[in-house]
DNA sequence: ATCAATGCAAAGACTTTGCAGTTGG
DNA sequence: CCAACTGCAAAGTCTTTGCATTGAT
């Protein structure tokens, strides 16, 4: 857990993750981060690229996805749209062509404060059609 | 990975397990899970307990939730519904008044076949709210 | 009898954390 | 200057797996 912080500072690290992220139209696992943004500061750690995309994720600048397929993904779209998963390789992928079915903004729960929603489409992908 | 087998027995673990969970409304984990069953089967083992909830889950008995906050959770209820989740606590709660939303079912992607789909409202519980 | 399934314990995958040294504002 | 941040390595948490044994059919 990260601690609410007033000052905080835009380190370089933390920065080249952010360039990094965004760049990007995949959504890469904290590991496959840390090796892009090594390329360009060699002595990066996990610990650091973990605690950047946490802290990232809590001003909201990026946008963390906790779903099937253990390891997390990171998305440096925070723009609220769909996700399909393919339950044979994990893959997960934008669906920009459909909207996010405007019933779920209507969703309300009594007693809950509603902040968000995570939908994930799950399918067969195109790669993995014939095995 | 359990390779799919046609010979499938009916252990009195499996039966056991299964018959908890289904038991429950609420979503527990491997872990919640494991201890419950031992008090009926003292000797079950935490490999067993993954074992037969994949396997369960591959037949369509019961349905594993993956969602954000790392421990899994089980569902032994296959029919579809909407989980809300309290980004504060983790606590997942079925929301039954609500219907998924039917345009979820018409969500096409070119070259996926889609088989599901897993939709977690995310927001702050009542028990949460105030801190 | 046969082979799927179990218990156990060890290994694995992913993530978090403590700490001493750095560094941005 | 000095607290926020880093690298490193060790610890944690959750899950999977190998293997000898057990048990459902």
């Amino acid at each position: 857990m990260i601690e609410n912080s007033q000052q905080r500072r835009m380190t370089r690290q933390r920065q080249v993750l952010l360039e990094e992220l965004c760049k990007l139209r995949t959504h890469p696992t904290a590991d496959e981060l840390y090796l892009l943004v090594k390329k360009r500061l060699p002595r990066i750690s996990m610990g650091t690229v973990y605690r950047n995309l946490e802290l990232l994720t809590g001003e909201g600048k990026i946008r963390t996805i906790d779903h099937g397929g253990m390891p997390r993904r990171y998305d440096g779209d925070v723009k609220p749209h769909l996700h399909v998963q393919c339950t044979k390789c994990n893959r997960l992928v934008d669906v920009m062509e459909v909207e996010l079915p405007t019933q779920l903004d209507d969703i309300k729960v009594p007693g809950w404060t509603i902040t968000g929603q995570e939908v994930i489409i799950q399918g067969i992908c195109d790669q993995c059609q014939g095995s």
